[in-house]
DNA sequence: AGTAGGACCTGGTGGC
DNA sequence: TGCCACCAGGTCCTAC
């Protein structure tokens, strides 16, 4: 699952390959991948655009051309990006083939829930309105103590579904949400105005803690993820509870447990968090 | 405004 | 070995 670690994974992988390249064409090979505008203009939009950055914000990529034009790509849950010569065989699940002088750019998506789109100078289309509502960026001075406590004090629904509400804590996804509250010591089921204000100074750091070690271990591949180069990341191996349900808890032995909150998954360990 | 729950989507998996 | 129901889960949508 892409989380921000991934997706910044990804950011700065591609950064230094496709910034300064000219797209020369693209295939569109699931036309329901283009969520705007439609396959057809898409196309015609991104052809002999030139890449002029590429940026992260929460799980999107924002990829900056010329003419002002933007290329937005959200992966969801089984989205990946490989950078790829053009010698070698098209992934299984291609959707979308970017090609570039020196290369190609494979969307690969197995589910078909991920989604681009190709956005004019100014153009702000409905569709992508979870961009514009995102919570400042959980790795930056703006998310702080101050916020972090105001916005858990403001819930009364589980401390988890405020982790993963991408409206308070931008690219946050089950994975990092899991792991920073066992890290914090909190179980997900807790009322999120509950919490003490220790609690939540103690859960923020956990949770850029988690965040920034992801990003140092180039995300973390469990299912679908992978890096640009088709490899797969590290932070899989330094999981305490996501996926480990159980199994003992790497501090106290404990049987990781699981349970529902909402419609998601969390696993915790029932003695570590309280 | 905050909250809850279902829909979307399809490959992989587990049960029989 | 084959079939099928079910699961994964980020985001959008609707309803309360």
């Amino acid at each position: 699952m892409p989380e921000l670690p991934e997706v910044e994974t990804i950011v700065r992988e591609l950064r230094p390959r496709l910034v300064g390249a000219r797209v020369t064409g693209c295939r569109i090979l699931r036309a329901d991948i283009v969520g705007y505008p439609g396959a057809r203009s898409f196309a015609a939009r991104l052809r002999g655009s030139v890449v002029t950055g590429i940026k992260r914000r929460g799980k999107y990529l924002i990829f900056e051309l010329s003419q002002g034009k933007t290329l937005v790509v959200h992966l969801r849950l089984s989205g990946a990006l490989v950078f790829q010569s053009r010698r070698t065989a098209l992934p299984r699940f291609a959707r979308l083939v970017i090609y570039l002088s020196h290369g190609r750019l494979v969307f690969e998506e197995p589910r078909v829930l991920g989604r681009v789109y190709l956005l004019m100078r100014g153009e702000e289309p409905s569709v992508l309105a979870g961009l514009r509502r995102l919570s400042p960026e959980p790795l930056t001075a703006a998310f702080d103590r101050a916020y972090f406590l105001k916005t858990v004090k403001k819930r009364r629904t589980a401390i988890k579904q405020v982790l993963l509400s991408q409206d308070l804590c931008a690219g946050v996804g089950n994975i990092y949400s899991d792991e920073a509250l066992f890290r914090a010591g909190i179980r997900p089921r807790r009322r999120s105005c509950q919490l003490s204000a220790a609690e939540a100074a103690r859960l923020l750091e956990a949770l850029k803690e988690v965040l920034k070690e992801g990003i140092a271990y180039r995300g973390t591949s469990v299912s679908d993820y992978k890096r640009t180069d088709g490899t797969s990341g590290a932070f899989q191996h330094r999981l305490n509870v996501y996926g480990r349900e159980g199994e003992p808890c790497r501090r106290c032995g404990t049987a990781i447990a699981m349970v529902k909150v909402g419609s998601r998954r969390a696993r915790y360990c029932p003695l570590c968090q309280r």
